[in-house]
DNA sequence: ATGATAGTCGTCTCATTGACGATAACCAGT
DNA sequence: ACTGGTTATCGTCAATGAGACGACTATCAT
């Protein structure tokens, strides 16, 4: 077969991106609002054109830095570190109706950040629980604000991204990347209650993940940032693979 | 940002395909010969370039088709089914030195099939154990033929699609998908055996897949081809997600 | 018949989990 | 200083599931 690049439709790439984080007890995703059609007005994921010469991943922490000032892990003079990974790629030949978009979505695990800077193209940029966008099973959310659907197929990345991260947190230590450097047990414990929209047993909780070797490392201090009895200060160990994974309650 | 078409880099968007099988007691991959360059002479992944107005599973399964007659899941007139699930994506800008490609690769999980048939651009396709392709941990082969390393960053995306299977019959009944429509409970071991490259205790294992509720459904028949003591036929369950899982040993 | 091969049922033990009691250490308010 | 509220941490007990095996069954090849 010919390499004549004429030969080819035109493609663009893209890369979107699912931005979560965990802010007072909810899972809530990063949305722009978009300033020109289609969809104008409308809520969309953050994202944008792959450059030449610009590696997926790269495209990815370039528009995450632009639209919230975060960096992904391994990103030089990292001011707040996230998790970046390639989630899934989406190529509808509708799903844009100006020409043919094939889009690498990313997902991003990052801390509670005070509240994104309105860089960039974006003229509207805000968490929204994932409550408020997306259906969830046994009805949807009551007088709160709602900000779906999204553009072109965002919900269904939004979805896809929310139910990677949901799994994933069972099996590895992913769910550290929602906390600051230092944490407690309680405070990792209401990342997976938001995460997967439960809550958990605080002293089966505290026995498994400090029970995991190489899941938590003592730091020595402690805090009582929570109230209550001050509790010990850990940061993420070494270990990745939770290994037996924490299961999530009544499945 | 106007969405001028000539503003963007000529992005090429192909499909690759790590199509699996167990034959002969060995996970193994189809691959094909490159009869151009680059990489001329070399193995590859089989793909290639999606289509305008094609979706991506789409040119997915109709490269399938084209290079072995396999139709995936939900195909019309299906001779042999597949299950086909995209991979990755991979773009890294200096994958393939003619131009700009974008590689969606997907996996595929097919029972094991007499000899593919050389149809399509390839000059050659054959089946290849995983074994003679990556290097395994704690040594390669010893002297049986050597198909790597592959061209492009096959390789890479090979060991991706190994690991994928590999973790995903973990959790799901995934592993049916490598079976014939009907199978015996032996048979189904030495997929797992295969595929991990381990050996499973044949009680425990039998104990674990008939206790999962709807994992398995007996069909009444028997057979013994397999020698010894006839053994119960089963298909496929409803049941896609294993809970608890089948356990990988020695983790 | 006899051995080889493969399938199926049971038993025992250990690790892990879920439910939950009890205690510890902080804070705010009286 | 006490009291109650809140959160952290330790322990116990029963049920579940997995790994290690023993025992028995049903076919085929010789």
């Amino acid at each position: 077969m010919p390499y004549d690049p004429s030969a080819f439709p035109p493609f663009a790439v893209t890369v979107d991106l699912v931005v979560l984080t965990v802010r007072s007890h909810a899972l809530c995703a990063l949305i722009v609002r978009r300033g020109e059609p289609p969809h104008q007005g409308r809520w969309a994921l953050p994202g944008g054109f792959v450059l030449p010469g610009e590696d997926l991943a790269a495209a990815a922490a370039r528009e995450l830095d632009e639209e919230t000032g975060l960096r992904a892990y391994g990103t030089e003079g990292s001011a707040t570190e996230a998790h970046l990974e390639q989630l899934a790629t989406y190529g509808d030949p509708q799903r844009d109706p100006r020409m043919r978009v094939v889009s690498v979505a990313h997902l991003v695990l990052a801390p509670d950040l005070p509240t994104p800077r309105p860089g960039g193209d974006a003229y509207g940029v805000r968490w929204a629980s994932v409550d408020s966008m997306i259906s969830s099973p046994g009805g949807g959310v009551r007088d709160a604000e709602r900000f779906g659907p999204l553009a072109f197929d965002h919900d269904r990345i939004l979805r896809d991204g929310v139910e990677r991260a949901r799994s994933k947190i069972e099996y590895s230590s992913l769910a550290t990347a929602f906390c600051p450097p230092e944490f407690t047990v309680g405070e990792l414990r209401r990342v997976y209650e938001a995460v997967w929209g439960v809550s958990l047993d605080p002293r089966n909780f505290h026995r498994k993940v400090t029970g995991t070797p190489g899941f938590l490392v003592a730091t020595g201090g402690s805090t009582t940032r929570q109230g209550g009895r001050p509790a010990q200060l850990f940061h993420a160990g070494g270990a990745t693979l939770l290994n037996p994974p924490m299961l999530r309650p009544e499945s």
